[in-house]
DNA sequence: TATCGTTGGTAAAGCGATTTACCAACATCG
DNA sequence: CGATGTTGGTAAATCGCTTTACCAACGATA
């Protein structure tokens, strides 16, 4: 293939100003004859400069790595199409890790890492990502990104805005005249998950509410956790009305046990879920959700990692801010 | 950050040395002793070779870059799942593009292509890649793979048991005593489509019907244009008690264009739907569905491209064949 | 006229790993 | 004893691009 040498010559022209002319540096002088030469040779011969070539030279690869839970579960995806838009105009190309996929994937990544391929690191889940990989981020300095994972590590954390979403979705279910309301939460001990625990508290306190008499559960946010949460919850509390679900795939889940249980959803519980998904109408009860800036997110993380992570250790993306889509999963309760 | 010369340097070697034991090339000679202390201070310098040098001297990356047509769809997220997969097995990492995108992404691929960071290439999804992106790709010969996207380029594609898929999904609409069945397929004109629809035609006509008489129509692989092309297939054959969906999401689609007809499924109208989503028995009907064998075809592009893309321009991925999960949106036809 | 700034360009030193060619030292063998 | 391998190791040339240092030519300025 033809190398940056091979233009030179073509255009008669020693290689620097090749370099200057493909790099676009307008303070340095290379005469508009020159520059028309020195594009045509590209173009004739469909040049393309060597990214090994570039990487090794400037230790700036373009490159950066998105550790994703799962990249299946459609609301990671949605931050996944962000961090691709933003990428796309930031000059990037990003490198997708599952968290969940092992062993093998996380040694490739440590080696990437450590060996410099890595402009920057994105992290979103709940924290199965490898310590090898976490070590090396730190000690080569590569810009670090947390999505909601709250490790305990030096880096910039992105939060939702997790507390409005949760009372927003709590609030809804009061003004219908529901009292007995459970949670289905995320995974304890989050940053995030205390949060909207908070935005739930919040809401039954100002209804009058003991929060100390509303149950909470835990849960993964993957189907199978959320049904088995759910019959937990359930089982303790048969007397609950509604529950509001921090995550729509729990939500999912939420829904099959509740069918198990013989309940109708709205009519016997109502449902209100944080995260909104574009099956969410078709589903056996068109569920009512609170959709959040995801996209944004994965946008965010992006820009901050090519413009340069602030020294802010935390920062929130609440714009727009959570809204409430009104399905039908939430009804007045019945008893 | 240390590099291979400090390594030799510490353990008192020339670099050449440390360059064999890493690369751990048994048929060149380096004493046990030497061994053991080069590997004790690359352990010690926590050292990791450089990739975007060995990538220069090797003309080898260890990148593939996955071309998806949205992964937000979970169909193809379950594609990229498998790809990750047998990606961690053979030393590869994954750059994942979106072909909605645009083309800022598109020109940032062709850039990569073009500059030699790239080991090969996966195309997925139904032909909006940038030309140059293919361009580039044919002449530095970048082994590349089609996933059913059939692109007019001389590259390996790889194909699901399309026929015997459709097959097994309008067999079990006739089994259940259905005969007016029409057909809610992908693309026209796609290779794959085809197939489906010859395997639809092959089981109708086994059952005594002629194919003929079955109305077809064509949809994007997406919701909403499930919902406009259920639409009109509804608006022109009224009396169909069966649809078969050639994509689960053109299917959830279908449920909505359904349930604004005020359709039952299935006590109206039954669907059964190729592809299967963790989602499925939680939609508003449970969807009977055949699963097919897309973590396996993501696998096979990956392994393929690692290997050696072979001669062969046609390869199918056909097991686990497709199977058939009986949910609740197929009934006995009441009229 | 001597000096200075500007314009347009060149040569060459890296960036860090791999690999080829080469070389001692030492054992083996006829 | 001289030829012949083998073992364990070194030096240096790449891979292709960027960037620093340097230079010639030329007009402007004092």
């Amino acid at each position: 293939m033809a190398k940056l040498a091979d233009i030179a010559r073509a255009a008669g022209v020693s290689s620097a100003v090749v370099s200057r002319v493909i790099n676009e540096d307008r303070t340095l002088r290379v005469s508009e004859a020159t520059r028309a030469r020195v594009q045509k040779a590209i173009k004739d011969l469909d040049y393309a400069p060597n990214i090994a070539a570039q990487t090794l030279r400037s230790s700036k690869s373009g490159l950066v790595a998105v550790i994703l839970h799962d990249v299946t579960n459609p609301v990671y995806a949605e931050i996944l199409r962000g961090a691709q838009a933003s990428a796309a105009q930031n000059g990037k190309a990003l490198l997708v890790f599952d968290s969940a996929t092992g062993a093998e994937s996380a040694n490739r990544l440590a080696a990437m890492i450590g060996g410099g391929a890595l402009d920057g690191l994105v992290i979103q889940g709940a924290g199965e990502v490898s310590d090898l990989v976490l070590a090396r981020a730190a000690t080569r300095k590569i810009p670090t990104i947390l999505l909601q994972a709250d490790l305990d590590i030096d880096a910039c954390l992105i939060s939702l805005p997790d507390e409005a979403a949760a009372d927003t979705a709590t609030r809804h279910l009061l003004d219908h005249g529901h009292r007995r309301i459970g949670c289905l939460a995320t995974v304890e001990g989050m940053r995030f998950t205390e949060s909207r625990l908070a935005g739930y508290r919040r809401a039954l306190g100002d209804a009058g509410i003991d929060p100390r008499d509303s149950p909470v559960v835990f849960s993964a946010p993957e189907i199978e956790a959320g049904t088995e949460a759910c019959s937990r919850l359930l089982g303790g509390n048969p007397d609950l009305t509604a529950i509001v679900c921090f995550n729509v795939l729990s939500a999912i889940g939420a829904m099959k046990a509740l069918g198990d249980a013989g309940r109708q959803i709205p009519d016997d519980v109502s449902i209100v879920a944080v995260h909104d998904v574009p099956f969410a109408d078709v589903l056996k009860a068109p569920l009512t959700t609170v959709a959040m800036p995801l996209f944004e997110m994965g946008q965010k993380a992006i820009q901050l990692v090519s413009d340069g992570v602030p020294d802010t250790q935390l920062l929130a993306v609440d714009s727009p801010p959570p809204t409430l889509i009104q399905r039908r999963s939430v009804a007045t309760p019945n008893r």
